[in-house]
DNA sequence: TTTCATTATGTAATAACATAACACTTTTGG
DNA sequence: CCAAAAGTGTTATGTTATTACATAATGAAA
């Protein structure tokens, strides 16, 4: 069994986090001949500015304090783009947006959130996909994406 | 391992199981001693009538084409008693509200939303429970609650 | 049964999240 | 260069949810 894990808590250094989503992000575009433009890329980079979701407007809010400015469609745009490409992900039990962890591969995400310090983090685990897919099977449903978000305390807010 | 289904897209008599869902509703209420005032009453058995879930709005909208007339608070209000109850679910994905299909004892729900008839079932795997509590403890962190929430075709819609 | 605290609802206004529609600009490929 | 496609700007509006405050109904205690 494959697990993956993604610990937005952990100790690291943000900066380089960044910067390595940024340029991930550049050598996707690339591959996939789509076109990361400053915009875009503005609006990237607002997200992985913490490991919290952020939302639609507090992207637009964050960009118009720098020397740029962009009204609400034009950052929905920008999301709708960096979901499509996998680049970030939407948390739909709080209308906010995150970069992806692992932008490299498809794959189906569990975040975990915590409560206290509004922290996500991403993890893949097999096990989940392999229960999910029983489950399914049991009920004859035919999958074809889900969303797992699972509220509760991180490691550091455990006390 | 016990595994509960409440597939909604079976055949079966609609009329029994919003009676069954209100009667069982009151009973709750009785229990807890909570009052499932008339407004409560209404939201959920408007909720009931379909295995479709609603939105608030649309809620708000057929208790008005009754003889009553309710806005927004009133029934986001009691969409949150009932919430608290367990007698309803929201559905992140969808902002929107469905009845539970196990009421009688508290429950983490796997909801398979049929992308093609908009149906939603419920169901409680424990399969699903075990993966999760395995995945959350390799990474340390404690849930307190989880939304699971599968698009994809239900029995009927694989056609 | 009156009183008082609690719980529930009515109402207006607005916050928060998201999209439609259309004009304009930039990029890309012939 | 030109035309088509892709991206952005802008206004307006749709959709979901909440705040704040007034009023009404309920229930428990005196």
């Amino acid at each position: 069994m494959i697990t993956n894990y993604r610990i937005a808590y952990q100790q690291h250094d943000h900066q380089r986090c960044i910067s390595s989503a940024i340029s991930r992000a550049e050598a996707l575009c690339r591959q996939q001949n789509a076109r990361l433009t400053p915009t875009r890329r503005r609006v990237l980079s607002v997200i992985w500015q913490s490991h919290r979701p952020l939302g639609a407007y507090a992207i637009t809010e964050a960009i118009n304090q720098t020397e740029h400015r962009v009204l609400p469609p034009t950052v929905y745009r920008a999301i709708d783009f960096l979901l499509e490409l996998g680049l970030i992900h939407r948390i739909d039990s709080l209308n906010a947006y995150i970069g992806c962890a692992f932008p490299d591969a498809p794959h189906s995400d569990t975040f975990l959130i915590c409560r206290q310090c509004g922290s996500v983090a991403e993890c893949c685990d097999d096990i989940i996909e392999q229960a999910i897919s029983e489950a399914t099977q049991r009920a004859r449903f035919l999958p074809e994406s889900r969303s797992l978000e699972i509220l509760g305390l991180c490691p550091g807010c455990q006390g």
